[in-house]
DNA sequence: GCCGGAATTCGAACGGCGTCCGAAACCTGT
DNA sequence: ACAGGTTTCGGACGCCGTTCGAATTCCGGC
C-alpha cells in the first residue's frame, strides 16, 4: 500500500473524529492534513466518498476484532459447556456501546459512515460493509446452542433486534434520556450494556 | 402562510419522495418544480435545510396522527379496562412500518430527514422534532397500566427499545434479510409488525 | 549507470452547489 | 395616485469534488 494512500487514510480517520458534520471534511482540508495534493484523493481512492468508506472499513475491522475476542473469551470460560447468554450479548453489543461513549475512540468514524451510507448517490459503495454479516454467524452458532427451540430465522431476527436497540443508544442518546425521564445514566457504558442485556436476554429464554 | 411557501413545501415533499439521495435535491431543481426563483428558498425558510425540516415536520404530524388514532381505537375497544398490550405496540410501531413499505406513502421524506439529522452542521434545527416526545407520553400512560410493576424509567427504556427495533426494520431491510437467511418476508408490513410484537410484548410481561 | 516507460504528484480549471444582494415588481392603506 | 413595505427575481460569490495535462519520481533491463 502506497505511502500517500496511508497518509490519506490516517488523516481521514483523524479528521472524521474531529468534525461534527461530514460535510466539514473537505478534500482540500484532507489534503492539507495529509500533506498531499487534493487530487491525490481521487487518484488513489476514486473519490472522497470511497476514501471515507476505506477508512471506516479499517475501523470496523478493529471493532469486530474486539467483538470476536470477547466472544472467544466467553466461550472458553464455559467450554465445553455453552457460554453464558449474557456474555454473548455483551460481546455482540458491548464494543459498540463502549466505543460510542469513549471520547478518544474512533467510533465517530463509524457514526459518520453510517450517516453517509443512508444518503448516498451510490449505495453500492457501502454494500460490502453494510451487508457484511460474516462475523455475526459466529454469534449465531452459540445463540442456537443456547436456545435450540428457536429456528435460524428467529435467532437472526433477535440478533437484528439486539443490534437495533444498540443503534438506538449509540444514535439517539438525548432522545432516550428524555423518554426515560433522565432516570438512566446513558453516559455510563456498563449501565447501558446492562440495560440492553435486561431486555435482550429474555428474547432467547423459553416462554413460560 | 404564503403562496410561494406552500408551493415550495409541496414541491419539496414531492421531490424528497423521488430522489434516492438528498444531495440530488438541489435548490435550483426545487425552484423549478415549484415554479419560483431559487432564492425564494432562502427568503422564506432561511436555508434549504430548514425547508426540508419544515417539510418533514408536516409529514411527521400526519404519521403521529395515525399513531394516536390507532391508540385511541385500542383504548376504546377495551374501555374502561386497559387496552390490549399488542394493540398498543402496533399503534406505536405499526404506522412507521406500514408507511416505510408503502411505495406511495410519504415515508421517504422522513427517511431523508433522519439521515440528514445525523450529519448536519447545525443540529439545533432538528432538535425540536428529534426530541419531541410529547405524543409518546400518551403511550406511556397505558403501558404503565399494563405493567404496573415497572417504573417510569423501565417503561421509557422499553419504548426506546421498541422504536430502535422499528428503526432497524425501516432502515436496514437488506441486512435483516441476510441475517435471517431470507426466511422472513420483510416486505410484508403485517409480518414485520407481528415479529416486532413477538419480541416487544414480553418486555412488558411479568418475569416468571 | 543510465534510459525509457509506467506510476505518481501537482496545481489549475471546470461545472455545480447554496446563499447573498440589489433592483424590479407587487401589494395595500391612505 | 402614491408611498412604504413585502415579495420576487436573476446574477454574482465563494466553496465544493473532480478532471486533466504537465512535471516529477520510480524502477526494471540493458
Amino acid at each position: 500500500m502506497n505511502h500517500t494512500s496511508v497518509r490519506l487514510l490516517d488523516a481521514c480517520e483523524r479528521l472524521l473524529c474531529e468534525v461534527d458534520c461530514v460535510d466539514d471534511l473537505t478534500v482540500r482540508r484532507l489534503a492539507t492534513e495529509a500533506g498531499v495534493a487534493p487530487s491525490s484523493v481521487s487518484y488513489h481512492f476514486g473519490s472522497q466518498e470511497r476514501l471515507i468508506v476505506a477508512t471506516a472499513e479499517r475501523v470496523y475491522r478493529r471493532l469486530n476484532q474486539e467483538r470476536m475476542n470477547l466472544l472467544n473469551r466467553a466461550v472458553q470460560k464455559r467450554h465445553p459447556e455453552p457460554p453464558d447468554l449474557e456474555d454473548v450479548i455483551v460481546a455482540l453489543v458491548g464494543p459498540s456501546v463502549r466505543w460510542s461513549l469513549e471520547p478518544t475512540s474512533r467510533y465517530r468514524v463509524l457514526a459518520h459512515f453510517n450517516a453517509m451510507s443512508q444518503r448516498s448517490r451510490d449505495p453500492e459503495i457501502y454494500r460490502a460493509i453494510i451487508e457484511g454479516v460474516e462475523h455475526h454467524k459466529a454469534f449465531m452458532v452459540y445463540l442456537r446452542q443456547l436456545a435450540p427451540w428457536l429456528d435460524d430465522a428467529a435467532i437472526g431476527w433477535r440478533m437484528s433486534c439486539a443490534l437495533g436497540i444498540r443503534s438506538q443508544v449509540t444514535r439517539s442518546r438525548v432522545r432516550n434520556e428524555v423518554l426515560t425521564g433522565h432516570a438512566i445514566d446513558f453516559s455510563d457504558p456498563e449501565v447501558v450494556i446492562a440495560r440492553i442485556v435486561e431486555v435482550v436476554a429474555p428474547m432467547f429464554r423459553r416462554l413460560c
